[in-house]
RNA sequence: GGACCCGUGGUGUAGCGGCCCAACAUGCCAGCCUGUCACGCUGGAGAUCGCCGGUUCGAAUCCGGUCGGGUCCGCCA
């Protein structure tokens, strides 16, 4: 079917454009089908597959070669104008391509007055036969390149008034306040639109896999109950029970426990998250997750889904980038660390970090004196690490670059950063050398296996530190030595997290990722404390050794998600969250109702949360999630088109019972004055004061979007 | 909460004590042009240099503050 334009200039145009040009004015277009006996099945068709429409036959992308000498409309924006006099070529724009059309004063006068007046991003519909180009006039550069739309007809359907920046070039760099401002003309430039695609590509295949796996997509609420959790909430106030409040869920966590409880064996929800949490490059306070959790499951069964769903979206979304590894390598916890340094390691590139204790002779006599220098012995009498990584060709450095590393290395969190750089005849040089000797020097460079014009950092710390900082210098060095493949995805596992961390602040453990995460069987046992008593931990219970049924996945170096396999027994719940320092009562305030769900059946399950803003982030090759969000706020979580947040009205507030008294720094004092300092065990009546917020507990699976990113 | 970077016609940059009532590119406006595709040519308009204060004979330029944007640390696990 043909839609056929009926009428021309019926209503004037409201809106002259600023520039002030002299126009007649332009009809509102009425259109009417052709065929008026449209079929169920044609209609159907119509609206799913063509995206015809009165206004348009085909899209700006559509048009072929083999199309030549048939009628076709188009509509779209005025991409580009270029004026000849008797001929303008107009390059039409809509999201699927671009297509020149042709007005020629001989061929359609009336045609041709329009194109003279109209301007960039003009809304224009334009009706004429379809032509192959002339030969050496095709652009091969557009997929339409071989052909042209002869216009004989020309409407302006909407005016445009000159666009604050360039929207019909790629490339031209634009301040990102200004961009954010009219998001909607960023969004019609060809970097968003095709960001967005992806991700739309990206969520559909995600879809695809589970509803093919035998998923059961169920939305789940937003608002909800406060849980305290590992980030501040979000909160809206009730109108109907005034002085109370819901909060926005931090991800759907405990909802979907419960649909586990209720039967629905495999879930999963592309979630909105909300955490009122300051924000980064990878953070917004608004961010999407793909939730999903799974009955009767063990750690692999998650794992082995995932992995294949996550192969799969992947070689569908972005077919041309290879999979540095399949199946994705499996490390756990004390693996990534020991040779990444990160439980999210970058392992695109090599780089490991490599234990130096036994080239120091540290194996032969541990202690005092063992090394020759005194940090290195104070370090490994302490129970330190002193590790390394080579820093391939970069033997050369100048003073300038090594003291910048060990100023970074110190941000990180070390004292103090050892150098041995080998020049190019394999000749080791460190301002510790008159300490360690020439000999121990030589086994260093040989025990990391530092070439000529490489250079060999070292960290002597506690173990942790060390790890993390040599895995922080080694994902900078990656990435500005340009190790890593930008084209590689290199997918990877981390499981067999510690259970808790000892929180001594608080005098409890503290849950490392979820409070619901459960204990590998045979660590079982260890969730007791050494006094007996289940609620007086202390840093000496065996606890302290449980490893939890917790996998993260992580790609090119971001934490992409992670999660577990849970708890579902309540006495072993009600144990692990002793150990995090809950009495009964607190217990029964806070998961109250996901406790009870488990006195009902609850089956084993486990599953998983994935950020889908660092997943679309990492396939469109960005190192920030706002270049694949439609609408992102700024890092001081504006937003700039909207302007929100906006002070409400004042008849809002009255409607809600609340009152602005200002002054947030006062309020807190004040607050924090009337001791509203957390008891130790059994304080179960006040939630955390807001300068105690994150020692809680990590409320959820993954993170995803809302953790540290490239940076760790 | 802290550190650092940026703010100059619409956009992107240059200028970093007087040579600047600010330069270049592009965009914009007008005119010309029948095969361009970042069309071309000619002419024109457009910024008191984010804002406030200070130093100075003199400030886009130096200093302080403030606002906005960004990056990192903390925070978010």
């Amino acid at each position: 079917m043909r839609p056929v334009a009926a009428g021309s200039a019926s209503r004037g145009c409201e809106h002259a454009r600023d520039r002030g040009a002299e126009h007649a004015p332009i009809g509102a277009s009425a259109f009417v089908y052709d065929c008026p006996a449209m079929t169920d099945a044609t209609v159907l068709s119509h609206a799913l597959d063509d995206l015809a429409t009165p206004y348009r036959t085909d899209t700006c992308g559509d048009l072929r070669a083999g199309d030549a000498g048939r009628e076709a409309r188009l509509a779209g924006w005025v991409h580009r104008r270029r004026d000849h006099g008797h001929l303008i070529f107009l390059d039409l724009r809509d999201r699927h391509g671009i297509t020149q059309v042709v007005v020629d004063a001989h061929e359609s006068p009336e045609a041709h007055a329009v194109a003279s007046r109209v301007r960039p991003e003009f809304v224009v519909t334009a009706a004429g036969v379809v032509a192959r180009r002339l030969p050496g006039m095709e652009n091969p550069a557009l997929a339409t390149g071989e052909s042209e739309l002869r216009a004989r007809e020309l409407q302006v359907l909407s005016e445009a008034k000159t666009p604050p920046f360039y929207i019909n070039d790629p490339d031209a760099p634009i301040d990102e306040s200004v961009r954010l401002r009219y998001r909607y003309l960023d969004i019609r430039r060809e970097p968003m639109r095709d960001r967005l695609l992806l991700r739309s590509n990206l969520v559909r295949a995600i879809r695809d896999a589970h509803h093919r796996a035998g998923f059961v997509e169920i939305e789940t609420p937003i608002l909800i109950k406060s849980t305290p959790e590992g980030a501040r909430d979000f909160i809206v106030p009730s109108r109907l029970q005034p002085g109370t409040v819901y909060a926005l869920p931090q991800s759907p966590q405990q909802l979907k426990q419960l649909l586990m409880v209720a039967g629905m064996d495999r879930y999963f929800q592309i979630a909105r998250c909300f955490r009122d949490e300051d924000l980064r490059g990878d953070r917004q306070p608004e961010f999407t997750q793909l939730d999903l959790e799974m009955s009767f499951v063990r750690e692999q069964t998650v794992m082995d889904f995932v992995e294949a769903m996550a192969i799969e979206v992947s070689r569908t979304v972005v077919p041309d980038r290879p999979l540095q590894s399949v199946p994705f390598p499996r490390f756990t916890y004390e693996e990534a660390l020991e040779r990444f340094g990160s439980d999210k390691p970058d392992v695109r590139f090599g780089m490991e970090l490599v234990d130096l204790a036994p080239a120091l002779g540290a194996d032969r006599a541990a202690g005092a004196g063992a090394t020759g220098f005194r940090v290195f012995d104070d370090v490994l009498a302490s129970g330190g690490r002193i590790k390394g990584i080579v820093a391939p060709g970069l033997g050369g450095a100048t003073r300038r670059e090594i003291d910048d590393l060990a100023e970074t290395a110190r941000r990180y969190g070390a004292k103090g950063l050892v150098h041995v750089s080998v020049d190019e005849d394999g000749v080791a040089h460190s301002s510790v050398a008159k300490f360690l000797g020439e000999e121990r020097l030589r086994s260093l460079v040989v025990a990391a296996a530092a070439g000529p014009g490489d250079l060999l950092l070292i960290v002597a710390d506690r173990p942790e530190v060390t790890a993390d900082v040599l895995g922080r210098l080694r994902r900078d060095l990656g990435e500005r030595l340009g190790l890593a493949d930008p084209n590689v995805l290199a997918y990877c596992w981390v499981f067999r997290f510690p259970m808790y961390q000892w929180d001594a602040e608080n005098v409890r453990w503290d849950a490392t990722h979820n409070p619901f995460s459960g204990v590998v069987p045979e660590d079982e046992p260890l969730l007791v404390t050494a006094s007996g008593d289940p609620y007086r931990p202390s840093p000496e219970d065996p606890a302290g050794r449980a490893r939890a049924m917790q996998y993260d996945i992580a790609l090119n170096g971001w934490e992409l998600g992670g999660g577990s396999v849970r708890i579902h027994r309540r006495e072993l719940l009600e144990r692990s969250f002793a150990l995090q320092g809950y009495s009964a009562e607190r217990m029964h305030d806070l998961f109250g109702g996901i406790l009870e769900a488990f006195d009902f059946g609850a089956p084993p399950h486990g599953g998983i949360a994935l950020g889908i803003d660092r997943w679309a982030a990492l396939l469109s090759r960005q190192t920030n999630i706002r270049e694949v969000m439609a609408f992102p706020k700024t890092s001081s979580g504006a937003d700039l088109m909207l302007d929100a947040p906006a002070a409400p009205d004042p008849a809002q507030y009255a409607e809600l019972g609340l009152r602005f008294v200002g002054d947030r720094e006062e309020m807190q004092a004040a607050w924090v004055a009337e001791s509203h300092v957390p008891g130790p065990i059994g304080d179960d009546v006040l939630p955390t004061p807001v300068e105690d917020r994150g020692k809680e507990s990590r409320p959820d699976d993954g993170p995803a979007t809302h953790t540290s990113g490239p940076a760790s």
